[in-house]
DNA sequence: TGTGCAATGTAACATAGGTAATTGAAATCG
DNA sequence: CGATTTCAATTACCTATGTTACATTGCACA
């Protein structure tokens, strides 16, 4: 419903101008278009016409084999911009699907040549958050070669965690958490009944708090060490400026 | 040693004027670096301050964990570039290793401002080199999460294969293949003794020819069948011009 | 205010792939 | 050119995770 995450997350990173922001207000207001729970925004196999922003609810990209093997690639959180200037592809070689109910604002192929001729921090921007995408991804390419079940998905907890406070989206040490454990499996490789066994195990160590879809995670950095997780493949700092203290951060920040 | 497998590959993609060539042939002349075998070319927390682009050899992108368990990410191969724009990043998140002996040029910030400036088919051209890179990331990720042994490996050596043959480094229907079992135990998430099992199983069906450092691909076909291997995460075709069949390719090509 | 379906939880059993240890062949090196 | 290291191959055994099947909870909506 609000550019705020996406901002809040690029603001981060550069410093953007009052014109800026206005780019950024307009495209995300024009072209705004709505989805349920459980659909799909995208199919692998069509030809990617605009950039999608995901102004609010939870989604994921996910491809398929032949003989229904399904693997979520990524997750978007609010904020997240799709996959920048995909429409020079001629076809999409995954499907994007909605978790929650979903926002999404359609950014055109004009307003990427526009922002490339005009506005270069926001091309800088873009640029940093096609770079930690691809470096989610390869972390997760790591986490599926050669983490143990448990470590997966302390991960991937950790992950989401620091994303959402990123986009301004955590309460204290607590977060809306709507994926179930089948979406988890399907994003960590893992067959549902061992993700259960496995957030029990969570559950068991006091390392997360998980009930309905709500998610308390008591002490972010016992959680990390389970997970094996260092951050700096998130890359949320940037020339000096130092966010405040991801790594070691006490485990109530507040908002 | 050359600029030919960078901009046949790109050129698949994106017709570059002569302006456009020269730039790269500028921009791969200058600043040319060699490197032994087995060697790391840029570490994990280094501050990246060049673009590498492979002019020759092969090598890896690597990440490792505390205790040593090691995950190969990516290769490069020849024509590749490591990853443009990475100096907005305040620091590397891997590392990159030679498999071979490597040459690289380095392409420096200011040289992506001139191209971005004033070449658009060269951005152009970049764009599509990143959107694939990611592309192969996501799919190494369903790989992982979703593939048996056998399936990714498979699944592996017909990247590899169609990779090389769009750089145009196969010859008929073989190709060097410096990778190791332990390189391709890294790089899959298995373990040497099962990546032995498992290429044993491919050469007992006769779907790989695999004597020192050459591989042999009796039919491509095949082997795409064995990994599940669908060929348009590569994206090797653009706008109508269709690479000379990929998918259902004869499976000897001529160079 | 039940009723139906999706999500979670549990148990018993099965297996793909991991581990450790050893051997031989082939590069690489001093 | 013999010594040393790396790589490939193989065996015996082990375990983390998968599979199947079913019970329970919870919540959307009639």
């Amino acid at each position: 419903m609000s550019l705020a995450s996406l901002v809040r997350k690029l603001e981060q990173f550069v410093r953007l101008s009052p014109v800026d922001h206005a780019i950024l207000n307009r495209a995300s207001t024009e072209r705004v278009r709505h989805f349920g729970p459980r659909v799909d925004i995208v199919r692998e196999g069509e030809k990617p016409k605009d950039v999608h922003l995901i102004l609010s609810g939870w989604a994921y990209r996910y491809k398929q084999l032949e003989d229904g093997r399904r693997q979520v690639v990524s997750f978007f959180l609010p904020g997240d911009i799709c996959d920048v200037n995909v429409f020079i592809l001629r076809e999409m070689d995954h499907s994007i699907g909605t978790i929650t109910a979903v926002s999404i604002a359609d950014l055109s192929r004009d307003f990427f040549d526009r922002v490339a001729a005009e506005h270069p921090r926001i091309v800088t921007a873009f640029w940093w958050e096609t770079l930690v995408n691809a470096a989610i991804q390869r972390e997760w390419t790591m986490s599926l070669g050669q983490r143990t079940a448990l470590e997966r998905i302390a991960h991937l907890l950790c992950e989401i965690w620091l994303r959402l406070r990123l986009a301004g989206l955590t309460q204290g040490n607590s977060c809306d958490f709507p994926l179930t454990q089948g979406d988890l499996a399907d994003a960590t490789g893992l067959s549902k009944v061992h993700v259960n066994r496995t957030l029990q195990e969570l559950r068991a160590d006091g390392l997360i708090v998980l009930r309905g879809k709500t998610l308390a995670v008591p002490s972010l950095d016992r959680l990390m060490r389970a997970g094996l997780f260092n951050p700096n493949y998130l890359h949320m700092d940037h020339e000096g400026r130092q966010l405040d203290a991801v790594a070691t951060a006490p485990d109530a920040a507040a908002g």
